[in-house]
This record gives structure tokens, sequence and C-alpha cells, in this order.
DNA sequence: TGTACATCAGTGAACGCGCGTTCACTGATGTAC
DNA sequence: TGTACATCAGTGAACGCGCGTTCACTGATGTAC
């Protein structure tokens, strides 16, 4: 009896992420996730019992996802050329899709702690796991030191795909910029004292 | 008849700036922005016919507005300081409710094209005045350089905004990381070729 | 100076809608005897 | 092997709410004669 209610609360959160994707978390409501996920509305609610627990493990879900992912593409690939690597991955995977989507879980969680707590979680893993790659290219750097300029890192591949909006849809910055991008985070890495 | 028309129009504004700044664009609507201005339903359908006029209104005065006031705050000091004056400068006023606003922007952006635009002519503005920073610090780079470097600069003070998520509520990253930012925009406004 | 009239500014009830959530109820499934 | 029963999984109507917007109507204000 628990087999089929574990597929099922799974495949309730594959309908609300699609949904959140494609449309947006102004336009996802319980009446849509469940049509979605084809089950009637009060069958949501046994597994998920508010809009807010649905919402939370969506997201719980999909951060571990992107970690985990991301910890993998990393692991690939020989430590001089991880930090590169690792930034045209980044780069690659901002998707409109999935730039639309952190900008909505920007704005709940500047409401909802719980998410807050999540996203936070995200990026602090996000910024170690830079900050390892910056010191496997140069090892005498602090470790406090390295997790600042990791944040930095990251700061910059956020607001990039923030500074994208509004312009003609394109994958990623384009060349010029991408490549002022790996000189500046290249003089971090091994020139600045 | 004009005048008192002009007068309701931009206290509307004003309410509605209050709530989308205290309460966040979820909790925003006509209803609610009608009784904070102190008028019927109808009269401000009168104004604003519909929510998205108000929204686009309220969005533009206010860009304009952050415009005006970085463009006023940057002539005031000698060129040579302006660089990290500013960096400072848009720090400081990174304020959680400003940062809010500015998550809930982007995620409008991402589905009103017309929010989109006056966000991206906002950021283009934006990036325009660090590439003339740039090149008053280094005169001999080309145009488009700095315009590309800039665009790393701005996009590494939004990301930054993102990345206080979650955190205990400080209004700008410790002293450390401002150091940390402050070399690596010397570097990329002096330093690298 | 008074009056007719168009326009501006404003009211508040009403419509229809989708929402989150509740609830009484039903069938399916596993377990204990 | 059959039966009683607790639990799991699921249905769909219903409640009450706030929403964006419409609309018929009213008063205030300026303008033309």
């Amino acid at each position: 009896v628990r087999e089929k209610g574990r597929r099922r609360s799974d495949a309730i959160l594959d309908a609300a992420t699609t949904l959140l994707v494609d449309e947006g978390y102004a336009r996802l409501s319980m009446r849509r996730i469940a049509a979605r996920a084809g089950i009637a509305p009060g069958n949501l609610q046994y597994y998920y019992p508010t809009k807010q627990d649905v919402v939370r493990a969506l997201l719980d879900r999909w951060l571990a996802r992107a970690r985990a992912d991301a910890a993998a593409a990393g692991r690939e690939r020989p430590p001089e050329h991880r930090l590169l690597a690792s930034l045209d991955a980044v780069l690659a995977e901002a998707s409109d899709a999935n730039c639309r989507l952190f900008w909505d879980l920007w704005a709940l969680a500047a409401r909802d702690p719980i998410v807050a707590r999540a996203t936070r979680t995200f990026y602090d893993r996000y910024r170690d796991a830079v900050a390892d790659a910056l010191r496997t290219v140069r090892p005498t750097v602090g470790r406090a030191v390295a997790q600042r300029r990791a944040m930095l890192v990251v700061a910059l591949l956020e607001g990039l795909s923030v500074l994208r909006i509004g312009r003609p849809r394109t994958g990623m910055p384009d060349a010029a910029l991408r490549r002022e991008l790996r000189t500046l985070v290249l003089h971090l890495a091994k020139e600045i004292p």
C-alpha cells in the first residue's frame, strides 16, 4: 500500500514542476497541479495538505537534484580544468526556463522562510564547490578567502542570468562577454594576491 | 480639472509602490491599492483601466527615479573615486525591501514584455554608467570592452543581492567580502589587459 | 452675471471566476485470526 | 482458505473568499453663450 503512494507523490511533484517551469509561480494552483497529475483535488490534499507543502517539497527535490548534477559534472573533469569547465556548464544550463524558475524562487524565498532556508543551503553548497575549485587552482589561498572569492564568482553567474532579461532569447552570453568572464575568473583564481 | 487628476494618479502610484515594497507582488491587488489610496475601486479603474497598467506605470516611474538618483550620486564625486564610491552606494542602497522589489521585478519581467523592456533599459543605462567610470579609471580600454566589463560588475552586484537570501538580515555583505569585491573590481578596472 | 452643457472625477454594487481547502463518502489493499 | 477490519488511496461536490473588471449613476468643475 506504500509503493503506490510513493510513486503518486513523486508524480505530483513532476506535474507541479512542469507547471512551474512552463508557466511560472503566478499560474501555479492546486487545482491545476491535480488536473495535470490526473487526480482529483481531494487526493492531492491527501498527499500535500496545503499548497505550501507542495512547493516546499518540489523545491527541496529540485535543488537537491541540481546540486547532485553539478557535483557529478565537476567530478568528471581533471582538477585543473574544473573551474572553467564548470563555468561553461553553468552558463549552458542557464536556459530561459531555468532562469525564470530561479527568479520565481528568489521572490518566493523573500516570503517563505523554509524556501529561503533551502535556497540558502543550495547556494552555500554551490559556493563551497567553487571554493574547492579555486583552491585546486592555487592551494596557497586560505579557506576563508577562497570562500569569499567563490561567493563573488557565484554572484557573477547568477547576476548574469538577470542581465539577460528582455534580451533577444540567446541561450547564454555572447562569446566576447564569455571571454571577459573567463579572464576575470582566472585572474581571481591565479593572480590576485 | 487636470491638476487634481495628476495629483491623484501620482498618489495611486505612491500607494501601489508602498504596497509592493511592503508586501510583495503576490499580495498586490487593485482593491488593496484603491483602499490604500483612499478611493473607490471604480475610481482606480478610471485612472488605470487594468492592473497591468498600474504595475507598468509604477515600474516606469520607479526605475526612472532610481536612474536619476544614481546619476546624481555619481556626478558629485571626483572621477577617480567614482567607481568605488558607486560600489559602496549600491551596496548601501540594497536594503531588504529593495532586493525583494527587484526579485519581484525579475519574475514579473519573465511574463510581461513591457516590464522586461523597462528592466532592460534600466540595466543598459546602469551598465553604461559603470562603463564610463571604468574608462575614467583607465581611458585606454575600448568602449566595447569597457561595456562588457561593466556588465560583469553589474552582474556581480545584482548577484550579491541574491546570495543574501535566507541570511540573517544584514544591510550589506560583511566587511571582508566587501574588501574582496573592491579588490576584484579594481583589478578589472586597472590590471587586466 | 447667470445659465446650459460637456467633461472630469468619483461612488459602490454587482458579475463571474478561480482559488485553497474541507468533507462525507467510496473502493482497494494488506493484515490478523 | 475465508472473513473481519484497519488503513491507504481516491472522488467530487461544496464553502467561502478575494480578485479584476463592469456599469449605471452622481457630483464637481470649467467653458461658451
